[in-house]
DNA sequence: CGCGCTCCTGACCTAAAAGGTCAGGAAAGT
DNA sequence: ACTTTCCTGACCTTTTAGGTCAGGAGCGCG
């Protein structure tokens, strides 16, 4: 249940990208502008080029941009590129899952996990994240006072 | 953002006690009933007793047991002793990161993330679960339409 | 054309985590 | 004493995380 660095990047450096107005950005200033390590950031623009969420050019000149507007880029189309399926049990989908006994009711349990963070990932666009104008359904979980208290 | 086969197994082993009105239950019958490697359950049951979860003991008769009655363990808890903190990111809290630039709210989706886990997570007790009788978070969350579908 | 720039790709690396197994020791009961 | 069951640490294999390195391929410009 933890997000790894690689969508932590992904995100950041696609923000990056949403927010910028002039031509392709080179990986070099996505790189410095979130201190994100070069070459490993460019291999993961490479990954959310093969899923259609960037394109690129090389050459003087070059760099990246958003294949869609920002805002329909959702937070979890980023982090699925990178992470692979959201709330997977054991590496299977969890409605493919079977429990017996008295585990029956589990299963709701993680489907609605997963439910929950897709309603928080999906909902937010990278035009948001730049603007900084959330959906309501982030401010008011991020307004409770428990949410910024560690457990 | 996945769910170990170690949590899965600490919740199933978790009910199975749950539903238990009868003393001590042996490792093997939990591992028998859920269908989980004895070895490494007794592993990740030691872990739940060391975080106070789960009480046990040795010889004839022995097995283990909740610790607390089944209304008042949560899956969030039994997560926690055997994955750690629930969404970290890259191994560190939300509200300890700083972003910079055109990432800055990304802390708060973080958060929110965090937040909506805890809503599903800390509401479900084992009681639920064995009962059958889920908070209403769940079966709401399971009721929309698109949360038995993959993405 | 040639040349530099930038992305593209695959191979490689190290450390840690996931998911277990194995062997033996320590307590509890009878 | 002896069996039963938990307890513990060491070990194992495969995968993932988080990168680095070397070189190739396409683009733009003089």
């Amino acid at each position: 249940m933890r997000v790894s660095a690689k969508a932590d990047y992904a995100v950041r450096a696609a923000a990056e990208l949403a927010a910028a107005e002039e031509g392709p950005i080179k990986g070099e200033r996505l790189a410095e502008a979130q201190d994100i390590p070069l070459q490993f950031l460019e291999h993961i623009l490479l990954e959310l080029k093969h899923h259609g969420i960037v394109r690129a050019r090389r050459g003087a000149k070059g760099g990246y941009w958003l294949a869609k507007p920002a805002d329909e880029v959702t937070v979890a189309e980023i982090v699925r590129a990178v992470e692979g399926p959201i709330a997977h049990v054991q590496s299977t989908p969890p409605e493919a899952i079977e429990y017996r006994g008295n585990a029956e009711h589990l299963q709701e349990v993680w489907i609605a996990v997963r439910a929950s963070l897709r309603s928080v990932l999906e909902e937010v666009t990278l035009a948001d994240l730049v603007s900084g104008e959330l959906p309501s359904v982030v401010t008011e979980l991020a307004a409770t006072p428990d949410a910024w208290l560690a457990r």
